[in-house]
DNA sequence: TTAATACTTAACAATAAGTTAACATTGGCT
DNA sequence: AGCCAATGTTAACTTATTGTTAAGTATTAA
């Protein structure tokens, strides 16, 4: 789903802040909308239909996380991304604002640079996780998400190499993958490890999943199978 | 698929990082073109069509991500190399980017003696892989990917030499390929093995495969048939 | 900080793949 | 036909590649 332009809508009782975020928004070149209650907003973000909400949660009348609530309870805002803003010293608005179905919260006074990578991040990860089905084959599944393997019933957590490794493998199942391109994606340009490490990976998928998921090729390659 | 030029696409958005992987991209010969975001990025593709797209992970407005799925979902780039620059701490990356199709990423900064030795050894390995078309001769099909073969009903595994020796017999079905081929292209130009060699493996390959489909020229070669 | 986990390495073991040597068989040749 | 160089066959041998372990580093969490 990848569309041209991406929509955020600013909720905030502030006109200063507003403005503030409006203009450095803009600037990256996001489509920009706002209301000053949580009301307007619900309103509002029904007939744009933003991508990414941003909601202070101190507001009168109708606060961030009631206004975050209303919005979830909406069958168009199930997955739309919501960001809280609190005031550094609102204790309990982290924990709150995660029950209260947030994705992310940035305190105020908001640093562009920090609120904008955070946003990118949150648009990214999204973007992904919209697409990133999950891959079964046989009775292993893995969830990129969440970095957890499905082996039947039972939930396998594994180390982020041993991840990726199989992530790979999994990705064309049968097709035999060479050290050299199991190095490079997998391990990429940084480092640059011995050839064992390799092998010991793939032990260690095989202990934790059963020996015979992957095969060795022998002077070809690894395949999952 | 022989090109006399190879044609390289950049997409970052930071002028800098375009002027230095340029210079050093056209001083191994490349023809080098550049986008400043995604969406240029695209429109440049559609026109020139290039062997290998760059793209930079973080872009404003629409990042490689998304820019790569966009590209993934029209057929002229179904099959067109891209690499992906990313920052080194970029957690989401690696994943992600396999996700979203990418063949291989990069980290920054780049370094140009690294960023050239992948790009050429996915050149390489890309213009390999694209010639290696299943091959279905009678009831024998080849798969170079799986690095299987199929007789019939029947799956078979073959070790990388054998595989190698049929995948050349079965490149010119009725063709005959005298010893000195055979062991130039199996064996390459270094290793220097004795005779009866190639005629062991043909045998393991006649055991498997059945007694007829390789038959013997005396004197002058093998063909498969 | 310490503790825990993940990752890498090195040394050695195991094994499949590849090679060779010795001998058998074949088939084109005079 | 019968010779004989080329190829077939077998099993033992050699080697390259991968498996395994444990210990050393690095990274992350507490």
């Amino acid at each position: 789903m990848s569309r041209s332009v991406i929509k955020i809508l600013l909720v905030d009782d502030e006109p200063d802040v507003i403005e503030f975020m409006s203009y450095n928004l803009k600037k990256e070149g996001y489509s920009i909308f706002s209301a000053s209650n949580g009301k307007d907003g619900i309103e509002l973000a029904k007939k744009i239909n933003p991508d990414l909400i941003v909601l202070d949660v101190m507001m009168p009348e109708m606060d961030g996380m009631a206004t975050c609530r209303a919005l979830r309870s909406l069958e168009q805002f199930k997955s739309t991304l919501i960001i809280f803003l609190t005031a550094r010293d609102e204790e309990y608005s982290q924990i709150s604002g995660f029950d209260a179905g947030a994705d992310d919260y940035v305190t105020k006074p908001v640093k562009p640079r920090i609120f904008l990578s955070r946003l990118q991040a949150l648009l990214r990860r999204s973007d992904t996780s919209k697409k990133q089905l999950n891959v079964k084959i046989g009775d292993i599944e893995i969830d990129p998400e969440k970095y957890l393997v499905y082996k039947g019933t039972e939930t396998i957590e594994l180390p982020k190499k041993e991840f990726l490794l199989l992530q790979l493998l999994m990705s064309k199942p049968g097709r035999v993958f060479n050290r050299e391109e199991i190095m490079s994606r997998v391990w990429g340009n940084e480092s640059i490890v011995g050839d064992r490490t390799i092998d010991v990976h793939i032990r260690k998928l095989r202990e934790k999943l059963g020996d015979e998921i992957i095969k060795t090729m022998k002077g070809v390659g690894y395949k999952f199978d």
